[in-house]
DNA sequence: CATGAATGAGTCTTCATTCAT
DNA sequence: CATGAATGAAGACTCATTCAT
């Protein structure tokens, strides 16, 4: 206990800067976008010289990275945690998305990054939205293969297709708040919005007796046409 | 058909170097994103002059509104010819899944523009990923709201998330064929992902007893073929 | 000769601001040095724009490159020239001193820029003092060797060592001419350094009858062996 | 003596770190040139702390003063010892020519930073190549201009042209070995090349009955004549 | 004496945009 | 319409130097 003290404390005095750039790069990505983030701005934000950034990161790619590892490696141990734990498909399914909603509640700029920003990193970074997703969903769709065997999950329901479905949900769900579209102030508001990703991705959206047999029959309306032709003509000059 | 064919040779000959340059645009794009791409390589890859660009585009980012413009609005308009059409909720979630694999299948790399790299657009920018599914969003969150009304939705759920998830779980099924987590060359696997996301949406990925086995029997009729060859056009070339 | 005209003049139009460029750059090198010379200094002399440079020049380094390829390539194809020509060896080492002091005649800076700067090259560049003086030294110790078999040449002397010795007695003329040791403006001192590097070379500096068989019996006083430790103690360490 | 120690002894306790660190930057010089070498390599190469130099020497240029002065005023020490001794031209310039050979079997590293670095150091600093040679030019001239009113020198060459000669001759000897064109691990390549520097200064190069008349007499032919002058400086573009 | 974190001015380099031909 | 040379503002990164501990 002394000893993770001492470390603790030591490591924190150490790098208490390198943390308050950290911080400052994960505000200001968040307002502003990888792309749109000068490092002069996350200095200023941190409230250090310019040249300090440099001396805990050797480029602004590393310091994305530690921005996006930092929150990401978070959010995937969690995941790990729910996957690999005990419980039922519905009982770790409704685990996830917990876990994505509490980080959210804890720290919507860091959720904001990772899920907005993180994807600007220039291509030759080995990060993005893409990879960090498949992590993801690799992840939690050894969760729905095992859910398959067990006889829990849809037989014509594809593992990884199903993970990525539950990844998307969260995913826009998430963004439904952190654009505005749903009002994150409203505490309850997302925890009805938790519920019902989990229970609409278990048992879907109909009302219990959903006839649904007529898909297939929908027909667009002739105005589509025309608006369609319509609305593709802006581009000239 | 006469107005249609001078409009259509005038503005062909007018524009024809300006779809060239947009096709270049949304293919440097979909390959190294909007910051990592130059106007010197939508012009080479154009094999146009490097200035002729600004001919055609105001500025960078008024090409890029076009690249953006040309494909979600043409999503978007069929999304609401599918969302204002006649048919129950399960026909119409169908059908906007269906919308939005057609499009990946006629050109994955304008879907790809679409889903990965508008949002890289600058801050300053009108469009980014947000704004873009925000409407998409808004939009479809009407037919939740009336399958509501109408006892089709569950009572639990929230129209404006219904209508989140349901795009989530599109995109990110799409993403996982962008990505190149599953694979897009494999044409049967597209169609049951198709199905499977509808299906899953509405019923649930549960075990259960899910009926919806006609979904995904939906089939465009042959307007809607042609209205999406069109408003689809610039993604093709 | 029509066509050699063309793209004689077509050459010159595309490229006279290339040129432009390359002389401000060889004029700022030679003032300041390579590490003191500022994109924007050149820039600055030449009468461009800042950006300029780069459209004629992929980065700093290029730019030397060039300055540095221009200039002593055009000077290792005047001393093949001699060494490949007829004549006697005397008539070669004459004609590769003139060789030498004609082009500091034409262009004294070009050649300040060759003997003094060009070495400040980063370490990464190809170019440097060293590479170019072991071009000219290889070039025309294969005369030396020649001259060797054909007995012109002493027996004890290495041919590599004597073309060293040969472009290091032009080199350090030059040097005192260009760091003004030498009063550069006195074209008859120009000329006599020609003769009298070349004569020497050949000849020797004693006089006439030079005793020289004592050469290499010289030693040192205790005295200044003494100092001579001392001083150049802290090469020790 | 006594006093020697004290000051050995003070003086070795006090600078020992002071001597570290001018071994290194001799080092960190002559490896990676003035320009490319950073103070931070230099305290890595010393092993000690980063801040540490500064307390040994005002600034990076003092140290490349420092370690200039120290090699190089040996260096003049020792030629002005030979100088000023006793000997006939001969033996001084075989003097001369053994303290730079000797100088560089002893600290290979330190002649390399003396002749091809020290040039390096920023335009403002007052020591450079041209500096320090001409010192010793100017040194050795006095020896050359006594050995004219002697009558041991050529009649026609001038003192300090002799000097310079002997100065490049011994330099490009040097480089020969410093840039690996010769192999200097071969200890007996060295003495060969000290004779012959001396040898060949003194007596010229060629073969014993030299007839030499001809020197000067290459002619080049006239096209040549034109095109070098022509295609002279900036030659090509 | 020693340490190395902190500072910030100086440079190179990129690239959107303009404009003369 | 087409071309691509010219412009210059913006921003990442380096590194000598300082200073609190």
């Amino acid at each position: 206990m002394a000893q993770s003290k001492t470390v603790t404390e030591n490591g924190s005095r150490e790098s208490e800067r390198r943390r308050t750039i950290l911080r400052a790069a994960i505000d200001v990505f968040a307002r502003k976008g990888y792309h749109g983030c000068r490092i002069a701005d996350v200095a200023k934000e941190a409230g250090v010289a310019y040249g300090l950034v440099y001396h805990y990161f050797k480029n602004k790619d590393e310091l994305l990275e530690t921005v996006f590892d930092t929150g990401w490696s978070g959010f995937v141990t969690r995941v790990r945690a729910v996957v690999e734990g005990e419980g039922s498909l519905a009982q770790k399914v409704q685990g996830v998305v917990d876990v994505a909603f509490e980080a959210y509640r804890v720290d919507p700029r860091a959720v904001k990054v990772l899920i907005l920003e993180i994807a600007r990193s220039p291509a030759g970074s080995r990060i993005n939205r893409q990879t960090a997703f498949v992590d993801a969903i690799r992840l939690s769709s050894e969760l729905f293969a095992q859910a398959k065997e067990a006889g829990e999950l849809r037989e014509d329901l594809d593992p990884l297709l199903g993970s990525a479905l539950l990844f998307g949900a969260i995913e826009m769900g998430l963004t439904a708040f952190v654009t505005g579209l749903a009002d994150s102030r409203d505490a309850s508001a997302l925890e009805r919005a938790k519920a019902q990703i989990a229970d609409s991705f278990l048992h879907g959206v109909l009302a219990a007796a959903s006839p649904g047999a007529e898909a297939g029959t929908w027909k667009p309306e002739k105005s589509s046409e025309k608006s369609a032709t319509k609305s593709k003509a802006p581009k000239r000059t």
